[in-house]
DNA sequence: AATGTTTTTATGTATGCACATATAAACCTG
DNA sequence: CAGGTTTATATGTGCATACATAAAAACATT
């Protein structure tokens, strides 16, 4: 039956896989468990769950103890974004990255952000407003809030030529977060800084990082109309 | 120095998180190699592996084989975002699902949507248009280009009251695809449809679907305005 | 100094074994 | 038969060992 032999565990992946998109395996059937694959596929049990957990993590396969491994009932339910530097993002695709700071100022916060970042309403905070260019051509604005209780110095730095952005990586703690996507029509100065029309529908990317409990820096990238955010799924 | 003794990989990957969360080890700076750090932490080196690679595949460190292993310049966020059936996604948040099919032809799609799914322009394939409504109100609209070279089995459901999208899986063969994400206004029919005004931001998905060479499906998302992705990072 | 060759080394992975743990299934027990 | 207890079992993990492999570093050669 199985004549090549699976000696790694890419290969017994890429057998399970393939065994799974043929629908040797049907979505939601339990598939052997991982001592018989062992066998057949003449390796190790570590090297099949190696492979299995692989697939697990990947979305293909439900497993639990005991009950065993079967075929995920509804497939890839996950599609991984690579969230990288705007610079290197733009970098990468070969065109010239410039950025522009448009505002700089130290002031209390709306309250739905002072809200969202767990501070109380009357808390000072900086806030960074600039523009990052593709060629020159208005590629993303980011406008953010700073807490200036967890990194103080971004009290002294000017954010004139280096990105909010990029100081925040090398400077402030590093954290979790939550990360959010949507669409928002533009405003009339989101629409003049970006050079698109008013209303035009402008993707949006608002982050929110966490150091333990303070909120260190809650940010909304928009970026101009057209813009694709692509994954292989 | 270190008492606890770190037993099992989880240890050892939040004691290494940890590290470099409080920047004993900053970002970009060489990290001890696996066989010094099992010493260390007083377990294997294959336990460190795990817990090393399992941070590398989360985007905290860089590893290269001879080179070592460092910690990230830029922590390449991966956003995983788990993209469910709609049905599900509604059923979730304990709102009530529903399902109306607003179109059904056999028809020739346009020329961008032919050449995306590399077929001769002139082929025929079944077109659907669908609405999902979460406690009765617009929750998204699905736009859908079925190839029946591929899933002849298509032609004969109406898609009434199952949706495309949760026929498709238990029908057509699993497969790979790309996903893309963006912000579109909302045309004049997307308008009525999702029961908002002409021009709103909508937040847009694009699926297309592939089964080795052939393309299965290219399907888009429109959702109504205000709807959000979002993830922890 | 430029080029090619060898060595060294850190990660990558396969294996056999042991034991941990969750939990489905079988077994009570009233 | 409902409810609680035990048992069996599939996955999850740790460890020691061995070898594979990529690539940096050292070395040799022209």
């Amino acid at each position: 039956m199985n004549s090549p032999a699976f000696r790694d565990w890419q290969s017994v992946q890429d057998e399970v896989l393939r065994r799974i998109r043929t629908r040797v395996w049907e979505p939601g059937a339990m598939i052997p468990n991982e001592a018989d694959l062992a066998v057949e596929f003449g390796c190790a049990r570590s090297t099949v769950n190696r492979a299995l957990r692989s697939l697990a993590e990947a979305g293909w396969l439900d497993r639990r103890r005991k009950a065993g491994t079967r075929v995920a009932a509804q497939p890839i339910a996950k599609a991984t974004l690579s969230i990288a530097v705007i610079r290197h993002e733009i970098e990468e695709r070969g065109q010239k990255y410039s950025y522009q700071r448009v505002a700089r100022t130290l002031s209390v916060p709306p309250l739905d952000v002072s809200a969202a970042m767990r501070m109380p309403a009357e808390t000072v905070m900086l806030y960074i407003r600039a523009l990052h260019l593709a060629d020159d051509m208005p590629y993303a604005l980011e406008s953010r809030w700073i807490n200036l209780q967890v990194v103080p110095g971004a009290q002294d730095e000017p954010f004139q030529n280096l990105s909010a952005n990029e100081w925040l990586l090398r400077h402030a703690p590093y954290s979790d977060g939550e990360i959010a996507f949507s669409a928002v029509n533009a405003g009339e100065d989101e629409a003049e800084l970006l050079a698109c029309s008013e209303g035009a529908a402008l993707f949006a990317v608002d982050r929110l990082t966490w150091d333990s409990d303070a909120s260190v820096t809650k940010v909304r990238f928009l970026f101009a109309p057209g813009h694709q955010m692509r994954t292989k799924l």
